[in-house]
DNA sequence: GACCCGCGCAA
DNA sequence: TTGCGCG
DNA sequence: GGTC
């Protein structure tokens, strides 16, 4: 049987909880029926009353968009209905949030003649909420609070370059993209620390470790995410050993492969040195094989490069995670800085720096990046830098699908021939702006950065 | 049997 | 040019 | 390991 622990039972319902005094009524149309129970859950648990059909009770009605409500309900008792109707969206912000977010900018408007039932304006809301008042819950004001606001200072001053990148390592917050921060839309959700319920924990955490493993070996093409053993079934990328696996894990609760791997010595020796800056697969392997077991050992090893005797002079500091405030005051500081050297307007293209930093008056070092590009491409920089690499592997092979090459610093039309360099003269870039404008000529679902570990 | 991102760095 | 590590 |  599965381990006790991953217990389904919900804990009994909060009557303080935030959802306090909502009687609500789902509407189910467009919702994933897994989706669609962890909402119910949550509402429950903090407190709200989910009612089964749209009653006089009822305070709240949620729906995924305007045409799954109208799918659903019919107008005229939608006319008459008193109450809110929001979108699930907003369950989502304020479950991430912690707190109830404000509905502004989630209500489904009613409109009797209207077809479009979805306010106009209010998608231009929610694209841009992270610079106005929701912004409430973030102590840090961006400097630059848009993307609009930095394309209007440039344009007087063509060709300076923005420095607008500034990242902590991802090991300080393994939920959230490393993040070129100024990115508006991180401005809102930084402090998320609610993640769905992952109703297969039992499958989930242990193929979680498995492709941990086998990540620090250097098998790398075994990225998968579980969602549910029912859909993982017949999908493609299935095959019969991952249905082997599976079905191992949902009768026995473990995963022999697994524990044969977790006592393994070289594995755990691998996985170990794997962990220090600048080591990957290879090299982990590699002063395996010549007799190191320890990070002690390592000290004495002669063929480190500059960046791994770094890595492992400064691996307990590297490991330590970083409290976002700091982060954020760190960001703070370096754009002051930056604003101060930047403003002769230099043209290098893009500028990079990977290392470490001390935090003001504090010995620990941490790991931060820098990365300065010009003002025109700084929409590929951001999404080459905040997605990962599966993220950034699927674009790049969409945008090849259409016959475009994608990187951080463009997309361009595929130069047949000897592969094109990165931001090749002679064939020029797609003027593409903004984030959404790449992700939407790719036909790519949009992502928020913080969506985009994949 | 080839393919499974593309860059900078170091060798 | 190649292998590696990185995001 | 899985797909083309």
């Amino acid at each position: 049987m599965a381990p006790k622990r991953t217990k389904r039972k919900s804990p009994s319902p909060d009557p303080q909880g935030m959802f306090a005094g909502m009687t609500v009524f789902l509407i189910e149309d467009g919702v994933q029926s897994l989706r669609l129970q962890i909402w119910k859950q949550k509402l429950v648990q903090m407190g709200a009353k989910v009612e089964t059909q749209l009653s006089e009770k009822v305070s709240h009605v949620f729906a995924i968009s305007s045409d799954a409500l109208f799918h659903h309900v019919d107008d005229d008792r939608l006319a008459r209905f008193k109450g809110h109707v929001l979108l699930y969206q907003w369950l989502e912000e304020s479950l991430a949030a912690g707190e109830k977010v404000s509905e502004d900018f989630y209500i489904l408007k009613v409109d009797p003649e209207g077809f479009d039932i979805f306010d106009k304006s209010l998608k231009a809301k929610l694209a841009n909420r992270n610079s106005s008042s929701y912004d409430e819950h973030s102590h840090c004001k961006r400097i630059k609070s848009s993307h609009e606001e930095i394309k209007q200072t440039n344009e007087e001053k063509k060709g300076d370059i923005e420095t607008n990148s500034v990242s902590w390592a991802s090991n300080t917050e393994p939920h959230f993209p490393s993040s070129l921060t100024n990115s508006p839309e991180i401005s809102s959700t930084q402090d998320k620390d609610y993640s769905p319920p992952d109703l297969n924990k039992g499958i989930t955490e242990i193929f979680g470790k498995l492709v941990n493993i086998y990540r620090a070996l250097g098998d790398d093409r075994r990225s998968f995410k579980v969602e549910s053993a029912d859909q993982v079934k017949d999908l493609p990328g299935i095959g019969k050993s991952m249905q082997d696996h599976i079905q191992e894990i949902v009768t026995t609760g473990k995963l022999s492969k697994l524990e044969q791997f977790e006592t393994d010595e070289k594995v755990k020796t691998i996985t170990l040195f794997g962990e220090v800056w600048g080591i990957g697969p290879a090299t982990a392997l590699k002063l395996y094989e010549k007799g190191h077991r320890t990070l002690d050992d390592l000290k004495n090893e002669d063929s480190l490069t500059n960046a791994q005797v770094i890595g492992l002079k400064y691996f307990d500091d590297i490991k330590t995670r970083i409290p976002r405030h700091e982060a954020q005051e760190m960001e703070l500081v370096l754009q002051k800085v930056a604003e101060d050297i930047i403003p002769g307007g230099t043209d290098s293209g893009v500028d990079t720096y990977f290392g470490l930093c001390t935090y003001p008056g504090r010995e620990l070092r941490h790991r931060i990046d820098f990365k300065v590009y010009p003002r025109d491409i700084y929409a590929f920089g951001l999404i080459a830098w905040t997605g990962n690499d599966v993220l950034n592997r699927r674009l790049r092979l969409l945008a090849e699908s259409k016959g475009y090459r994608l990187d951080d610093t463009g997309l361009f039309p595929a130069t047949h021939g000897s592969g094109g360099k990165r931001g090749s003269r002679g064939t020029a870039s797609l003027k593409l702006e903004t984030e959404k404008e790449v992700f939407d000529f790719l036909g790519f679902p949009w992502l928020e950065p913080y969506e985009r570990n994949l």
